[in-house]
DNA sequence: GGGCATCGAG
């Protein structure tokens, strides 16, 4: 019986054997050379590509797949001037656009910081050679988003009033999207009224309150310290008929770790699977982040472990939480073990924040040379450390005179318009005095370079030697 | 023959 009512309430259904669909091998496409050829020009040089691409008269480079890679391109590469000059040249030429490439365009835009960018981009796809019904609801959804996350509220609130002149009807996300906005700058008081009015608004549309709606409520509660009104909400919710899922779960497990009651927390996740809905990673995710708090090594390398018998397959936010709990705890070479198992096991790419914490837990425990060799990977893969990680790196290798490598640190530095601060400087000349005439010959090295002061109070090295 | 697929969470 309980198993059948856990069935209902998580939408499963008893396996049975299926015969599986003949897979019908899709027809083999001749390779376009000229696009290939794009392609790998841009993965080095975007703007060469757009040149290239502009410069053109192949209409294999005037067509969608052409235009669309190298605008994904650009836009992931922050090139935006180079990004409105191809989406002038997609207009006019006529090129045909799906929607998606919009919604996808205003998120890079939105996490720019450019909202304005991401609305005028919005308003002028009618002008482009869309498919009929272009922009859809789920774009306008990502500019109220963009708007919201902006802090444009105002703008996100007016736009969602006239989205019928777009002719776009406003679903479940889009009241979303306000609610988030609204319980942003709301009270305690006000926030919750307000929200129970947009439900009762949604009802009458007939769109409803989604599990988001009551997770987005359930979150603020939690977050005005109203742990037991979140609580009697997840009861309401499933009475007014919407259950619960993970995040609904995480969120108030991570109310209880706020409150300090990790057993709590932990006892929460075992009964949401008794209620019919699994544990997912947020909820491991959760109790990993606390323990890392409350320095509780112990504790999270069970919590990794029993994800391991459950087979659970960690993914990047588990490996972050792991390699900046070690980092923090003193356990740097463990939190190596975990960087190298997360590319090697989990096929993941570290992150710039994963790379600096890694750095910077190997220069905390002073192992320099294994945080220079993370250095160096960061380095490639296109991230930056922070200035401060430069200087602790070569300060030591000042002390070694490591000519060489300092040079190739400064030329980074270089690259990022950054420079070492007056007192970096300060601490350099006075381990020079304090060593031997070699140290001075150094020092007259690096410092035939010519320097400027800029009203940081930094050093901009001008010419690399 | 195009990609990132809305909103909540670690």
């Amino acid at each position: 019986m309980l198993s059948r009512v856990r069935r209902a309430r998580t939408g499963l259904r008893r396996s049975c054997p299926r015969k599986s669909p003949q897979r019908r091998t899709p027809p083999e496409k001749e390779p376009i050379p000229a696009l290939q050829e794009l392609k790998s020009v841009a993965a080095g040089d975007p703007t060469a590509a757009l040149c290239r691409l502009l410069s053109s008269s192949d209409p294999a480079l005037h067509d969608y797949p052409a235009c669309s890679s190298l605008l994904y391109r650009l836009a992931r590469a922050r090139l935006f001037p180079e990004l409105e000059a191809l989406l002038l040249f997609v207009r006019s030429r006529r090129i045909p656009c799906k929607d998606s490439l919009f919604s996808a365009l205003i998120r890079h835009f939105s996490r720019a910081s450019l909202p304005d960018k991401a609305l005028g981009l919005f308003l002028s796809i009618p002008s482009f050679n869309c498919p009929p019904g272009s922009p859809s609801t789920q774009t306008f959804n990502h500019l109220l988003d963009s708007l919201v996350d902006n802090g444009r509220h105002d703008e996100a609130e007016s736009l969602f009033s006239r989205s019928s002149d777009f002719g776009l009807r406003r679903n479940h996300v889009s009241y979303n999207v306000i609610l988030k906005g609204r319980l942003q700058r709301l009270g305690k008081d006000d926030g919750f009224a307000y929200a129970r009015q947009l439900f009762d608004e949604m009802r009458k549309r007939g769109i409803g309150p989604s599990v988001v709606s009551y997770n987005l409520l359930i979150g603020f509660l939690t977050k005005n310290n109203n742990l037991s009104k979140a609580m009697d909400l997840k009861e309401k919710m499933i009475r007014e008929g919407t259950y619960p899922n993970a995040v609904t779960y995480a969120i108030l497990m991570k109310g209880l770790c706020s409150s300090d009651n990790y057993a709590a927390a932990k006892k929460l996740m075992f009964d949401m699977e008794y209620n019919g809905c699994k544990t997912k990673l947020v909820n491991y995710g959760v109790l990993m982040s606390d323990c890392r708090r409350r320095g509780d090594m112990e504790e999270m390398r069970k919590l990794f472990a029993e994800m391991r018998i459950r087979r659970m397959k960690p993914d990047d936010v588990i490996y972050s939480i792991l390699i900046n709990s070690f980092c923090t705890n003193g356990g740097v070479r463990d939190a190596y073990k975990v960087f190298v198992e997360m590319q090697v096991k989990g096929k993941f790419r570290p992150n710039a924040a994963i790379y600096r914490m890694m750095v910077d837990g190997f220069c905390k425990a002073g192992e320099f040379e294994k945080g220079l060799g993370v250095l160096n990977a960061m380095l490639a893969s296109g991230h930056y450390p922070r200035v401060k990680t430069f200087e602790c790196l070569i300060s030591w290798l000042f002390e070694g005179g490591r000519v060489r490598e300092i040079c190739f640190l400064f030329e980074e530095m270089e690259k990022m318009k950054k420079g070492l601060a007056l007192d970096v400087w300060h601490s350099l000349v006075k381990t020079v005095c304090l060593k031997c005439d070699d140290f001075a010959d150094l020092l007259c090295e690096l410092t035939s370079m010519a320097f400027v002061e800029d009203e940081e109070n930094t050093f901009h090295h001008l010419h690399p030697p």
